[in-house]
DNA sequence: GAAATAGTGTCTCTAAGACACTATGAT
DNA sequence: ATCATAGTGTCTTAGAGACACTATTTC
């Protein structure tokens, strides 16, 4: 039994200890381009990822994920929030922990066991950051870009992780809001479900989101201050219905 | 950035590295106890989590979680893995990873990063522990015991955090399998999904789960030989039909 | 009128939900 | 006959899915 074994390792310290334990972060962020058409039109969204370029051994160079080591007075997620503010400037965003990483020689530097956590940050806070930032050493990628780089470490496999629990994170739980403003047209939510899911596709999408009772109400219209439906014209001629995310979280099951 | 932290961390060693790195696992199972009435009637079932009971410093004599510390040459999942199999003689079974849970000052032996899994156990795979091992120091309480245990360092968290996933998952994936012989009945099934999640009810269960197109195909039903529905009165004077999981992984949305 | 987005009308068909009813076989 | 489990019959109503149609505004 390993109770004894760890008792061990506390008093005689006769077994290896590791040689730190950071914390990767994914940020991604959807990004939006106006169409330059005569007319108003939807924008065109793409899914992005912030990478830094490395500048020391290991992989010195290349492009990797914004982290760094946990220190002894922090837990790995106020590291990861740390870490995030350091690249980025961004705080109090939507953050989760994603896995480990911990395969034997991931790390050439010695036992190093990885925290990834993935963010989601609208577009709009990272604006500063470029102001800020040296553009050259950190950068948003397109995802097809990313995946299509030599990262550094094992980063490909923990991107391709956090894309599969993002894809997985927008059609189950209402993630969708850390992409989109406030207040937005289904259109607008439309979009941001497609540029993650590309595969993602409801022909009905309005009459479904829109028929209550079996959405449970996870959106509602916006009114005005006299009480009136609240209409956008930022994408189109016709004015749309503004919509908001409700604070009901979906309870989704297979048997019911 | 810390970037550079991280060259110096390697180089001079003069930031402190962590104590150790374990994982704790956290084993449910289902036991079933059949009611002693005149007529077939089905078994009481009951959520139960496995404990040891610590024999050193700290927390001397209290209930823990099974774990131990990882080694260099193994993945933190390849050392729940052993760790499982030491404590319980157990291999092959369902193990997710559930969180990492680093808060300073958790562990008294000093800074100590431990890393959760769950298991899921069906009760005959601990037959034989139960006979390998002396009872007074490895056992299965109910998850109502359990909690109202004072548990070693932060465990009570642990399985509080691991109940709340696994009813999650209940619902949402078919790991009831895990918890099921390999043919079951619908009663078996409803039971199942009851016993670890205690609010769920579907009044017309039976007629959901079997009309296809809606579970979309979930479960089967199992022929005999002779292409005929096999059928089990294990439980009933009336014969009930047998199924199984098919492999078919269900994908739920909220947008569909 | 053409373009681009934002919706609605209307049809069919499946399934959810409720609940009373029948079925089986051992004691 | 009774009990405990295993189903079925039948009705109502909701909504999924398809797809053609109308609405709004600017160029």
């Amino acid at each position: 039994m390993d109770i004894n074994e760890n008792e061990s390792t506390y008093t005689s310290r006769k077994y290896r200890t590791p040689d730190g334990a950071p914390s990767d972060i994914v940020i991604f962020t959807i990004t939006t381009t106006e169409k330059h058409t005569t007319k108003k039109a939807l924008p065109i969204r793409e899914l992005q990822v912030l990478l830094v370029q490395r500048k020391q051994w290991p992989y010195d160079g290349q492009w990797a994920l914004p982290g760094g080591f946990c220190r002894e007075t922090e837990s790995m997620y106020d590291c990861a929030l740390r870490e995030l503010q350091e690249e980025t400037g961004v705080a109090d965003i939507h953050m989760t922990y994603l896995n480990v990483y911990s395969t034997p020689g991931r790390d050439p530097r010695g036992w190093i066991i990885s925290h990834a956590f993935t963010a989601l940050v609208h577009e709009r806070l990272l604006v500063e950051r470029r102001a800020d930032t040296d553009a050259s050493d950190v950068r948003l990628f397109t995802i097809e870009e990313a995946l299509a780089l030599e990262l550094a470490f094992d980063h490909r496999e923990i991107l391709n992780d956090a894309l599969q629990r993002v894809r997985e994170q927008m059609l189950t739980t209402t993630i969708a809001k850390e992409f989109l403003p406030e207040e937005f047209t289904i259109s607008e939510l439309y979009q941001v479900i497609q540029t993650v899911v590309p595969s993602f596709e409801e022909k009905n999408f309005i009459r479904k989101i829109t028929s209550t009772q079996s959405r449970q109400g996870i959106i509602e219209e916006v009114l005005d201050r006299n009480g009136e439906p609240k209409l956008s014209n930022r994408y189109s001629q016709r004015a749309a219905q503004l919509y908001r995310f409700t604070e009901l979280t979906p309870q989704l099951s297979i048997y019911s």
